[in-house]
DNA sequence: TCAATTTGCCAAAGCGCTTTGGAATTTCTT
DNA sequence: AAGAAATTCCAAAGCGCTTTGGCAAATTGA
């Protein structure tokens, strides 16, 4: 067990960056006991020994070992993000990184750390069994919910905190949750597409067995039916949502005797793909096709300014993930509050990607 | 300390998924020691008990508590990365998904789990100092080094184990990196940019304060030097490598009297907001104007299949989040072995957005 | 056969922190 | 001035694990 020691107590010769509680008490002449209430702010001090024991941990550089105060305390001030990748198409979400810069800065504010796993996608029951049992997290992010999702009565079974990004629709557990109205997003698009004019509009749709897809294809058919248009079940998609399936699927619909004349996205990425068929065919965005899409406001792939590109459903990711990480440590602070069910309504913006049907 | 108790040891009544050392040594009726020691495989147990214990542990659910465990062992078996967010742009890089899906799946085959800590981009010493002393991670990767980079030396002097992601040119500190060949990939990318007749072409790289983006540049003048072209200093920009720069910078190119013919570009992301620049005055690509760009091999951008997209300088970045990590579990494991550096060549590879210079 | 190993197990110390249950010391009452 | 009440501090126990140093019992050797 190579411990760094302290070379010698009392002269200015300390190991850099490496000293503990009992070192530094020894150092002040004072006992590990009113160290320690002197940093976390306890009442049973006196203010003139709380300012030399805060002087001397500043010049000291001391940090209380992160482990050992978890264990003492019986929580390890960190929470769970757990990355899916299915072995079939090993795409990583590109939504991930702002999602986490959103709820890291969250977690920066309230002292916590986030941890990362990996895992195979229908593994993830595993990971969450393991993470509680060896006290890893206090508290985990369940991404991306599945239709009928079990994770989440893993979670509620194993008494492991939780929130969810989204909804699982058929779960019976309770559960805290933040989503998009997607279904509504898709209505309005439609809509909107519908108003323009556009009858045979494609939905190039998220994999369907992720909720949120459902839902999104549940307003985009709502509005159809609305407006009296039927769906041509062969101008719906459901893929990963790269920007190859984007192309490929609007390349072999734009193929077709009928071609759509209007395509609703499930994600910028995937606008692109599409937007890369118009062109390689010659046709112009927004006048020959239109395109509306549904806008995470990635930080890499800003859609703003005073004419945005593409019409869109527009929602912060990054938001979500504050919104979200504030939602989970008030959930770990007061298990027993009630669950929090929180809706957002995406803001519908008009761009250049979208016009008028041309006869 | 809300610890969960065991209700009757020897009944069946355990709690769920919270079983601890002294808990299952009881239920077995063997001292914790020889637990312990069967389940890490020490010899001085018999194979019988052994067995024994590992079933009843399995039974059981037992998984030793990771901090408890850590900081007996001291270590943490966790490993830190650090989500550097500029204020001025408070842009997510965009490959950070893919990198830590790659050092993920290395992180989870050895048992090191992965710590994430979001930061401001000037303090980040500040945070390598803390997690050192708080002894949260057991090593860091360092993202994206900067010229003259003084996290290095940070790292370093407070003796936390890490490797690097690139080089930082300037940093007189010893250290463990892989980088892909930067300046010879943009140099290649412009030789056959030059070779097709290209003459005016511009660059549209990254922050320069960055180091790959640097290198990135000298490999681009190499070419342009040696082919005797001289370097017009208003087709360079470096910006961050969003869509949108991409296409403002591009759009701004295109409107001057003598527009380039080709762009060498910093990401395909970048890129494709160089596209849609050209799109939108009618410009083909790859017969009109040429892009050439380098490519991440991002999972949800595929540029692959029999012809690619875009011509790119191609390097999977997630292969080299998975190096990486494996680098640094070397590097923990054996701390005085060598400094290990490793430089990739990237794949050229030929696709549609290239084409001859159209006199 | 008896000493010398080897085998299989255990009690206890320690990792660095928090917190309980006092014990001194000071200050306040009357 | 003496007892009550704060105030200020401390020793020690405990969080759940690994590891040291030993002690019996089983095995071996001559």
């Amino acid at each position: 067990m190579a411990r760094h020691s302290l070379a010698f107590i009392g002269n200015k010769a300390l190991w850099k960056c490496v000293v503990n509680l009992k070192e530094l008490s020894e150092l002040l002449g004072i006992s590990q006991t009113t160290v320690s209430r002197a940093l976390n702010g306890y009442p049973e001090v006196s203010e003139a020994t709380r300012k030399r024991v805060m002087e001397a941990a500043r010049t000291h550089n001391y940090s209380p070992n992160a482990r050992a105060q978890g264990l003492a305390m019986g929580h390890s001030r960190c929470i769970g993000h757990v990355i899916s990748v299915r072995d079939s198409s090993e795409m990583v979400n590109p939504i991930f990184g702002d999602f986490m810069a959103g709820a890291g800065e969250t977690y920066a504010r309230h002292g916590y750390e986030m941890m990362l796993t990996r895992v195979e996608a229908d593994r993830e029951a595993d990971v969450y069994r393991n993470l509680k049992a060896r006290g890893s997290v206090d508290g985990i992010v369940v991404q991306a919910p599945r239709m009928n999702d079990q994770r989440l009565a893993v979670l509620d079974e194993i008494g492991l905190p939780f929130v969810v990004h989204g909804r699982a629709s058929g779960t019976t557990v309770p559960y805290s949750w933040l989503d998009v109205n997607n279904r509504r997003a898709f209505e309005e698009a439609a809509q909107y597409l519908l108003n323009l004019g556009h009858r045979r509009i494609a939905l190039i749709n998220g994999l369907e067995d992720l909720d949120f897809a459902r839902r999104r294809r549940t307003g985009f058919e709502a509005a159809m039916a609305q407006a009296g248009v039927d769906v041509d079940p062969s101008l719906m998609v459901t893929d990963d949502m790269t920007e190859g399936h984007g192309y490929s699927n609007a390349r072999a619909m734009l193929e077709r005797a009928e071609p759509p004349s209007a395509f609703l996205v499930s994600s910028i990425i995937c606008a692109l793909g599409v937007q890369r068929a118009l062109d390689e065919r010659g046709l112009r965005l927004g006048t020959d096709v239109s395109i509306a899409t549904f806008d995470d406001c990635l930080s890499y792939l800003g859609n703003g300014g005073e004419t945005p590109v593409f019409t869109a459903a527009r929602s912060s990711v990054r938001a979500a993930g504050a919104e979200l990480a504030d939602m989970l440590i008030q959930r770990i602070r007061t298990p027993d509050a009630p669950q929090v069910e929180c809706l957002w309504e995406a803001e519908f913006v008009v761009g250049t990607s979208t016009g008028p049907y041309q006869g």
